[in-house]
DNA sequence: AATCTAATTCGATAATCATCGAATTAGATT
DNA sequence: AATCTAATTCGATGATTATCGAATTAGATT
């Protein structure tokens, strides 16, 4: 439902979920004699065999009375492996909002206008209010000092520390020998 | 607290600590990111971060101010790893008393004597039965029909059907030409 | 020492979920 | 067709737990 890697481990997340996959790694097993080796009853075991079917862990076969099921030796083993790659966390990450702290930050310290009240003395802040600031110029442009000196006005007045800052954070370079700044690639 | 590996599973079967372990895979964050990151309360984050230290997935580093968190890259892996050997599934349904199912059925079968009412029709209880019965013959010893008979009598006056389920679920097997019969290693 | 700040702990609340018993369903055996 | 049986579904209940705000703690900066 709500992300297939979350409940994936959900799906496992349960003692007697893993006792029930435990026990199918040996042999397939019907809902009944599940029932009967875990001390619960049917209803219950069948709830459990339909989260793990869900998530593709396990399988049913009727057979005369029963419904046999067995462990999908292959997803586990693929979805596992999934996970060593990483590539699902990233997924997962994705949907995460990687300039909300930034914003909120920023929101802090600024007046309406987008001016700065003070700069940020602690580091963290500092980074994000400088990662904020450092939009304002336009990647692989090339500023004259006087031309980041305008820019950085509109922030604060101290237009020497923002630069400094900057270019301490490496958020922007100085060409050598004292010529023009740019912004860094990131 | 109940289960290893249950405890890990239950770390991250759930959205934030997922979302938590993907950015934590890319860089080391503090409480105070994260929180923002994930549209969380702070308090909220510290606890997801406590589950996560339990189970050995991340780690904290004072740092000024601040608490940074990272990724424990191999214990990931590890646990992960693990996952594929199957072993840990073994280790759960070890707990699990695999004669349960075997003794119901029996239960149900049985007078208070240990005699049959009836001998099961239904195979998997049949079954369950007959690993119940078999028991009673001492593993290596050879037995003549006249002694199989006795024991089986026991059990059901049709000892004939028995001897010949005994036989044909390879729980006993018989000498060729007709000779005595044994119990089968299982 | 006094003061900040982030992190943690605690208590409360609402949502999720494992488990059960009862009722129903789906299939197979007679 | 009638009957039996295991499995599933449904509704209820109790336990677990994610989340929050408030209060406290631990550390660092001044």
């Amino acid at each position: 439902m709500e992300n297939e890697l979350v409940d994936f481990y959900k799906a496992l997340g349960d003692a007697s979920r893993l006792k029930i996959v435990g026990l199918l790694a040996g042999r397939a097993y019907s809902v009944e004699e599940l029932a009967a080796l875990l001390h619960l009853r049917p209803s219950t075991v069948s709830h459990h065999l339909s989260k793990l079917t869900e998530v593709g862990l396990v399988s049913a076969h009727p057979e005369s009375y029963y419904n046999v099921y067995h462990l999908e030796q292959k997803a586990l083993e693929a979805k596992t492996r999934r996970l060593l790659s990483r590539a699902d966390f990233g997924e997962a990450a994705a949907a995460v909002d990687l300039d909300a702290y930034d914003r909120k930050v920023v929101a802090d310290y600024t007046r309406r206008d987008g001016s700065l009240k003070t700069i940020p003395a602690q580091q963290k802040k500092l980074e994000a209010t400088l990662r904020y600031i450092v939009k304002a110029f336009e990647p692989g442009k090339r500023y004259s000092e006087r031309q980041v000196n305008k820019i950085l006005a509109r922030f604060h007045a101290d237009t020497a520390s923002l630069r400094r800052e900057l270019v301490g954070h490496k958020l922007m370079k100085r060409a050598v020998g004292g010529g023009d700044y740019w912004r860094t690639e990131s």
